[in-house]
DNA sequence: CAATCCCTTACAGATATCTGTAAGGGATTG
DNA sequence: CAATCCCTTACAGATATCTGTAAGGGATTG
């Protein structure tokens, strides 16, 4: 079983009740703690020069922001500045998220290797994960239904454009114009229409303002 | 120093942390923890039947669907059931809230004893806040603002309707004739329109689907 | 009780949104 | 290489949105 794991997590409570589950359930004989990307960072970073590294690392995926300033600003940007100084460390994802397409992405652009999803079986499930990925497998929370997420519309980086100006506040034509300015292609307000207006069917919205609605209650903008 | 105490919050590794930091810094001597609301109202009911009452209740607000059938859905309706039983009980939220007008209306209509909200300090706070509550004091966690909320607008009754209709894609044609079918009044679309420019003004807003977006991501609608 | 304030309502005019039609052009198919 | 498909673009017409003006009416103020 694994000797040395990191759990990053901003709150206290969830991080505590973490190191006290793991240390009774898994025996596990180095479990350490933080509150903030940056300090899990030099934390992972010390340990390894020191050759005595990590074997895994917990994470969050948000972060609270606070007075303190920091570079990581959250479990991704995390995950990936450690993949770069240690790139075989183990990384299970433990947060809230529960959308397939968004924690598909955690698995084939940040390499984690398990994903917990926060709920009323966190700390079995944690457990269960800790221990399918010290065999190399990977585990992801059952209530997440990976597979329906092949049905699910999925928007581009061009869509995301468009919807998070119009959630800004800009009109059609005044995206087209922005569009046109920043050599983003296609860019003519026409085209701009027709995209939005197919969305409207992808996601049963009967005009822009329920689209923006039903994507930032979704967090997908 | 209490002495029966109930946690009502559906993270196992927040519940779990919670009741190990409790017994290790308060030695309070019976904690007793539920991942339902249904539960943990069934659950008072019963000790106060037996006359062994619980004498304060720490809950979260948001409690995740599942397939269980459920009669109370968030925190907010376990707690004015719990009141309507027993409403000497002491009450302290911990959660994820930080909006201090939704907070201000915890007090004020739940009359909870205390708020804590979930971030880096969660169990000291809930230590301190335990210990106040005792007295007969009340707690807000420092990090929310509970003065500069008198600048904050407030959206009424009458925004919200508005405001759900908006998000849900009807023209302001069509939650017009809606508000004049269900005798909401007024009704008329030229006062509906003024209200949601005003609210353009107040949330800094240029159109209503900006509004929209502002106020979704928010939480307030 | 007259003046004032605030809310509701109607209406008008300028834009913006939404839907549908159609043309053109690059890529793919047979 | 002709046919087809898909994407981009333009444009038109019906609604919807947004802003501003103004009238009326109830409540409050002096």
């Amino acid at each position: 079983m694994f000797k040395k794991i990191l759990i990053a997590e901003d709150f206290q409570d969830t991080n505590n009740g973490i190191v006290n589950a793991l240390s009774n359930k898994l025996h596990i004989s180095e479990i350490q703690e933080e509150l903030y990307c940056d300090k899990a960072y030099n934390r992972i970073k010390v340990a390894q020069t020191n050759n005595d590294p990590f074997e895994l690392l917990i994470t969050d995926i948000l972060f609270k922001e606070n007075h303190v300033d920091r570079k990581l600003r959250s479990g991704i940007e995390l995950i990936n500045a450690i993949k770069t100084i240690q790139p075989s460390i183990k990384i299970i994802v433990n947060s809230m998220e529960d959308n397939p397409s968004k924690i598909k992405t955690l698995f084939e652009k940040q390499k984690i290797d398990g994903y917990v999803c926060k709920g009323r079986h966190s700390l079995d499930e944690l457990a269960e994960a800790i221990y399918l990925v010290y065999q190399n497998n990977t585990y992801v929370s059952p209530i997440i239904n990976m597979v329906s997420n092949n049905n699910v519309f999925v928007l581009d980086e061009f869509d995301l454009s468009i919807l998070k100006e119009l959630a800004d506040g800009l009109s059609k034509k005044e995206i087209a114009i922005k569009f046109k300015i920043n050599n983003i292609t296609p860019s003519s307000e026409s085209t701009i229409d027709k995209r939005v207006s197919k969305l409207f069917d992808d996601f049963g919205a009967k005009n822009t303002t329920q689209l923006i609605a039903i994507l930032t209650r979704d967090g997908l903008i």
